[in-house]
RNA sequence: CGGGGCGUAGCGCAGCCUGGUAGCGCAUCUGCUUUGGGAGCAGAGGGCCGGAGGUUCGAAUCCUCUCGCCCCGACCA
């Protein structure tokens, strides 16, 4: 993409409305632009981060084995009934009547349709384990939007939603939850910490919430630093081993970690005082066993191996995919800008041309973009009649992780630059050199 | 939902107290000069001052109502 055909309103100066790094970084960028209290435009920056987020989050569900479908915004009020949730729920849902009187919401999360779903095709245990999810957009009323869309009141979430036939089977799929959403957030280059949570007005009884470490977190977290070396990283992973999948689970999960709604001093006080380490964190998501909450008043229910017909274990498990961006961006900025993880940025490399108009370095950025292009990646040249400050400060700002700088001097002497955002470190290469450099960067993304 | 604040050009703000028909910086457009970290000079365009009522000879300014947005708190993915 050439930055003068693009659409990149950036801006120079700080909205007003902006309190905290990602909402500020978030509008400068000229990646959102607000509709309304809690509500945003995603603009073309803005909506590329999104869909790399999405297409990560696709690519580990489908990994784990589950099945994506996409169920509507907008749900009638009589499932909602059904399972005692629509009075329930109170003011954070946002109810609607349609034209002729019916009472419809827009959806602030999915469990009864998906459960009326399951209950109108499957009825036998042979169908199971089964998991559905989906990406959608999400409705929540909240009384004070704020923080951008780390807070918005219409934001879009993966929810998904398994069904087992018993408890134990319900527990596997806990532990492939866990384990999938552990390497989703690997991929976007965060370290996300599962903590056990409280249930919430979702209703659970065994519940964790993974949590971003970053100052403006709307939650106080306690854990053991020892938790900071896990990494899965090239890790094998075989989703059909419950064996596996528990034993992963286990590493994660017994150093001590917990939100303040769970916090216990005195089980705390047992880590070591070194590794004992208080913070705040971003909620990125949440996984959720709660049995047959639901599968009971709606009559999901299946014939088990003795024919009798059982209520399905369920749990549901959620990613928030637009809040991410915001909590990437805690995790990952600095007084320039952004910085992105190589998994999630927007463009994979920026092209500056420090001298629009020179037939050679013009020549020069062309070739670097059509090389870059054939690699599979996607550049972003700079190509405006802007002085060189200009052009690395909208760089430094939206973030990519890699630029290459090309002028008049290096051109003469057949070399450009690689710069790294994130160090700062620059270092001249050929072109071709440049080229092979980022394709290796970019072969484990 | 309680408490506080703000709506004036695309963005950031001044003007309001003490009424006289709108201004600054950035951005935009034109020209010249400049060209490795948000350039300089000269010129230009752009605002029914959130909306409605009222007071007044006259309202961005005073009064009433209303809409929107932000902050603190409670709540929340």
């Amino acid at each position: 993409m050439r930055l003068s055909r693009y659409f990149l309103p950036v801006l120079k100066e700080t909205p007003a409305e902006a309190q905290i790094a990602s909402h500020r970084l978030m509008l400068r960028a000229g990646m959102i632009k607000q509709a309304s209290a809690g509500i945003y435009s995603w603009l073309p920056l803005g909506l590329k981060v999104l869909r790399n987020i999405e297409r990560i989050v696709n690519e580990e569900q489908e990994r784990a084995g589950h099945v994506p479908l996409l169920m509507p915004t907008l749900q009638g009020a009589d499932l909602w009934r059904e399972s005692g949730r629509y009075d329930a729920y109170g003011e954070e849902m946002l109810r609607i009547k349609d034209r002729q009187g019916r009472e419809m919401l827009y959806g602030p999360t999915n469990e009864e349709m998906i459960t009326d779903i399951f209950r109108s095709y499957v009825s036998s245990y042979k169908d199971l384990p089964l998991t559905l999810y989906h990406i959608q957009w999400k409705f929540r009323d909240e009384m004070r939007p704020r923080f951008g869309v780390m807070r918005g009141r219409e934001f879009l979430m993966k929810d998904g939603y398994n069904f087992d036939l018993d408890y134990e089977a319900a527990m596997v799929a806990y532990d492939r939850h866990m384990v999938s959403y552990l390497r989703t957030y690997e991929r976007m280059g965060l370290q996300a910490i599962p903590m056990r949570a409280d249930s919430g007005p979702i209703g659970g009884e065994d519940t964790h919430e993974f949590l971003v470490l970053a100052e403006t977190g709307e939650s106080e977290v306690f854990y053991d630093s020892a938790i900071l070396d896990l990494k899965l990283a090239d890790r094998a992973v075989d989703y059909d081993d419950a064996a596996q999948l528990a034993s992963i689970r286990s590493e994660w999960t017994t150093p001590y970690a917990r939100t303040d709604e769970t916090h216990d001093e005195g089980v705390f006080a047992e880590v070591p005082e070194e590794r004992r380490r208080t913070s705040r964190g971003i909620e990125v998501g949440q996984i959720f066993y709660f049995g047959t909450k639901y599968s009971e008043p709606l009559g999901a229910m299946v014939a088990n191996e003795k024919g009798e017909r059982v209520p399905v274990h369920m749990g549901s498990h959620g990613i928030g995919v637009s809040r991410l961006l915001g909590a990437i961006i805690e995790a990952s900025h600095d007084d320039k800008g952004i910085i992105w993880p190589e998994g999630v940025t927007p463009f994979h490399v920026g092209i500056v041309n420090l001298r629009q108009g020179d037939a050679a370095c013009d020549a020069a950025c062309a070739e670097i973009e059509a090389q870059v292009a054939a690699k599979g990646l996607e550049p972003l040249y700079d190509d405006r009649d802007e002085r060189a400050g200009a052009k690395f400060a909208t760089m430094d700002l939206i973030g990519l992780p890699w630029r290459i700088t090309v002028g008049p001097r290096g051109i003469a002497a057949g070399k450009v630059e690689l710069t790294s955002r994130r160090t700062g470190e620059s270092e001249e290469m050929t072109v071709e050199e440049a080229v092979t450099r980022l394709a290796a960067i970019y072969a484990g993304h």
